[in-house]
DNA sequence: AGAAATGTCTACGACGCGTAGAAGATAATG
DNA sequence: CATTATCTTCTACGCGTCGTAGACATTTCT
């Protein structure tokens, strides 16, 4: 069973955002110059980072001498895991989809009738492949 | 904006959980009771009501000497904050609720829809009432 | 009055996180 | 090759939160 989603904080957050932003691995170089206006010590970037991948956040890899860092999953995707991992807390999870349905904006809604349309359709063929 | 829910630790969640369970107010002594097995002396839960009552979780009031305490939200209310803050944090909200939906079971996703389709009229009736 | 119950205050230890220095490893450069 | 600039790993401090509870005050019951 999944764990509880590690929580971040608030300079993993931070840097998480840089990877998120980044269509490419980077170099804790890289991120923290993106930091430059919290003016952290290299060091505190590599520290985090090290953090960032024992909870599986970033995963590493040496390109040519230095290591570069990418986020495992999309913003998205770590949205919609806390997501379900606070769901997880509901003894009923139908009721509180519905305090939260009630409380989404109007384009949220959309999104989520969308969403959940495309998800039962996908869903459904997987399913039911063949048949 | 509503700030970032409180998050609570294993005893504050475990004694919210006998709050939530509880249809009516309850005083530390029972609360303490319920959670016999763990042998926590009364003033540890009394000390975590105190937090939980600074955390806006818990309210207070005087029966006669000692205090009730009752959760100032349900379960469900919760856990629906907590999925609402998760999401705040996504750039892509909509993109986020994919992610979200595309990993609901199937009974949750039909949650979701009869809750989309009861807040859509809700909602409706609130904004049109009276045209 | 004395005992039992309840509440407030204070505090300690563990842990997470922001933060970074010391020191080792490697690459670049004169 | 020796020096220097990088990059990495290890260790650690300070603070905030949380589990935990004792000391002491207050109130009630018998």
């Amino acid at each position: 069973m999944s764990r509880a989603a590690a929580k971040l904080g608030e300079l993993e957050r931070a840097i998480m955002e840089v990877l998120w932003s980044a269509p490419t691995p980077l170099t804790a170089r890289v991120i923290s110059d993106e930091l430059r206006d919290r003016e952290l010590a290299k060091t505190t970037v590599l520290t985090v980072l090290s953090r960032l991948e024992k909870k599986g956040r970033v995963t590493r890899s040496r390109e040519d001498w230095a290591h570069t860092y990418a986020a495992t999953a999309s913003r998205e995707d770590y949205v919609a895991e806390l997501m379900h991992d606070a769901l997880e807390d509901a003894s009923d999870r139908s009721a509180a989809l519905v305090r939260f349905v009630s409380n989404v904006s109007p384009d949220e809604a959309q999104a989520l009738q969308s969403a959940l349309v495309a998800a039962t359709r996908s869903k459904r063929s997987r399913t039911q492949a063949g048949q």
